[in-house]
DNA sequence: CAACACTCTGGGAGCGCTCCCATATGCTCA
DNA sequence: TGAGCATATGGGAGCGCTCCCAGAGTGTTG
């Protein structure tokens, strides 16, 4: 970085600005704004100059004078509401964030976290979005009743959801295919000739807990097997609930022979509750679970689980924002991306 | 949220301004700008009028404007160089993010995550940062050479690092007892009578990884234990890493007892390569692992390990690196934060 | 050669805010 | 009573940029 002498005065290590690009290139500030941002209408030699004085001076444009007029903050929020603190435990979540950074990486726009565990930390985030400082938001893990999908749904903020509220979603969303990779899981537990299948189901005020638990209903469907509601039980995700969830379960129907949990910890939940109550997996009861998190290599035996493409959810996501920032007039989109079963020891 | 007609014409929904606010309370810009900003010199009557015309208007102050006259952006930076991809594998970064998002919820401060992963992306980050858009950076998982380091060094930048380059890092830090919690896991093998106990280290370029060998050295030392090259192999934090460790340390010394690993994923790997080679855990070899991640509680047996207090560590980055913004002369801080055996069943 | 249509270019206006200075107001004290 | 001071207030200037329009320059056509 040469130093010029062009500095504007006084400040001492003040920036370049634009107007200090125009005068050392001889040119005037709308010449130089229209090659900033490659717009049309600029001779070849004008540019020529103008970039030569850019990279003599080290230019870089002020984000925040741009925003001042143009009102667009080249932002976007990705919200992750963690009432259940599944952040930690869930790689998902990592993932998401990669798959979102990694899309955005050639664009100008930046990612925001924002984090929202208490009540409090909502009501400043709808104060912070109907503020207008981001372009779009992307919203994780949303259950049916998200107060902060109604808030973009009521704004028409672009904003895309990583699941969704309902069958019936009205904004953008990305889903893994949740049904598809339950009913597989299920599957493939009858091909191997079981017979008395279980489920833990997650919390069934998310959309995703309520697809797997219906993928799981439509698999045995398909297998010819009938649901029996004592082979139905309820956990919130996390393996506490899974091992209690498969104790009830042991209780009702002692004689079941498989079970497939709508998360991976809960099925690492419940293969340790097998294991306690002398069940050995696969030979007794067979154990599916869903993620393909971390602990699925890790368990005892490792588990067989449904793959979904957490990375590829969150590119997508993005991908679908920006598309809808470039055109808020653009049709709504959902993508629905498959999912896939990961055949391991445990079943 | 009234219709107050006080809209700015023509647009439509414009969001209030300063101004408009003014004008409904019959003061001056600068009254409600002192109010809107905390500042002193304002009558309670003022401010009481002032206060109910923003809240009539539902006035949000224009950040970019904001920005433009201060140059305060309000907004850090967490970077993550991630090269090896361990975001998704390691809780630990999600505990890192969610401490510091804490720490900021109730801070006018946002949070804008960098994921750095390419050549590419570091030199734009390094133009990014060259362009003042961010109050200042904390920076994770630093390498020796870490030019992103020597950039935030170079301009002084307000900055914080998770983890630190040397002995002697001259930038502020946040670092667990890396040493201590090393030797308290050498300490606890030495105390259950093994006697010939081997490490796999991380990959040396890291000073964690120095200072969790260093402390495997002293903890030897302590317990009048001699140090033997051929009980020492280093991996690269991976699981995979770990356990080619594991074989090649078996090889050299058939006849180990213990091992303490770097990581608990490379513990892990080093369980499996074990079991592979027919050792029975801790019977035959007791294994300790680093960082108290999911993965330490699902393996079988679950893994004695230390824990390092990640999400702290989040807190306190962001806390110095506040400290640091709103006094820019203010000392560079080191903050060592404690960390704590885990007893399972592995050791 | 005039009339017209392009393509480029410069620079005024203004985005919404903070900073700061001039001024007004209300006291205290000699 | 008036000087002197602290406190409160209004509003001009200006942050760095984009938008847009007027005008210069260059062809093209009848």
């Amino acid at each position: 970085m040469v130093d010029s002498g062009e500095r504007s005065a006084g400040r001492g290590s003040a920036r370049p600005t634009l107007e200090a690009v125009a005068r050392l290139a001889g040119v005037g500030r709308g010449t130089v704004s229209r090659v900033v941002n490659g717009a049309p209408g600029v001779s070849d030699q004008a540019r020529a100059v103008v970039e030569r004085a850019i990279a003599e001076l080290g230019y870089v444009p002020n984000r925040a004078a741009r925003t001042l007029v143009t009102s667009r903050t080249d932002a976007i929020a990705l919200v992750i509401p963690e009432t259940e603190s599944r952040l930690a435990s869930e790689p998902f979540f990592a993932e998401v964030i990669r798959g979102v950074a990694s899309e955005l990486s050639d664009t100008e726009m930046q990612l925001l976290l924002i984090l929202v565990r208490t009540q409090r930390e909502r009501d400043r985030l709808v104060g912070y979005l109907s503020g207008h400082r981001v372009d779009g938001v992307l919203l994780l893990s949303v259950h049916t009743e998200e107060p902060i999908a109604e808030l973009l749904e009521r704004t028409g903020m672009p904003a895309v959801l990583g699941g969704r509220r309902s069958e019936r979603e009205t904004l953008s969303y990305v889903d893994p295919d949740n049904l598809g990779g339950a009913r597989a899981a299920v599957r493939h537990l009858a091909g191997s000739g079981r017979v008395r299948i279980a489920t833990i189901t997650g919390p069934l005020d998310m959309e995703g807990a309520r697809s797997r638990f219906e993928g799981y209903r439509q698999g045995l469907a398909e297998a010819g097997l009938t649901e029996v509601p004592e082979l139905v039980a309820t956990g919130d995700f996390s393996e506490e609930s899974g091992s209690q969830a498969m104790a009830r379960l042991l209780d009702a129907r002692p004689d079941l022979d498989a079970v497939f949990a709508a998360s991976d910890l809960m099925a690492a939940g419940a293969m340790r509750a097998l294991r306690q109550a002398g069940r050995r997996i696969p030979e007794d009861v067979a154990v599916v679970g869903f993620d393909d998190s971390v602990v699925a290599r890790h368990t005892d035996p490792p588990m067989t689980t449904v793959r979904q493409p957490s990375e590829e959810m969150g590119r997508t996501m993005a991908r679908l924002l920006l598309e809808r920032i470039a055109d808020p007039d653009s049709p709504r989109r959902r993508a629905v991306l498959p999912t896939e079963l990961v055949p391991r020891a445990s079943a």
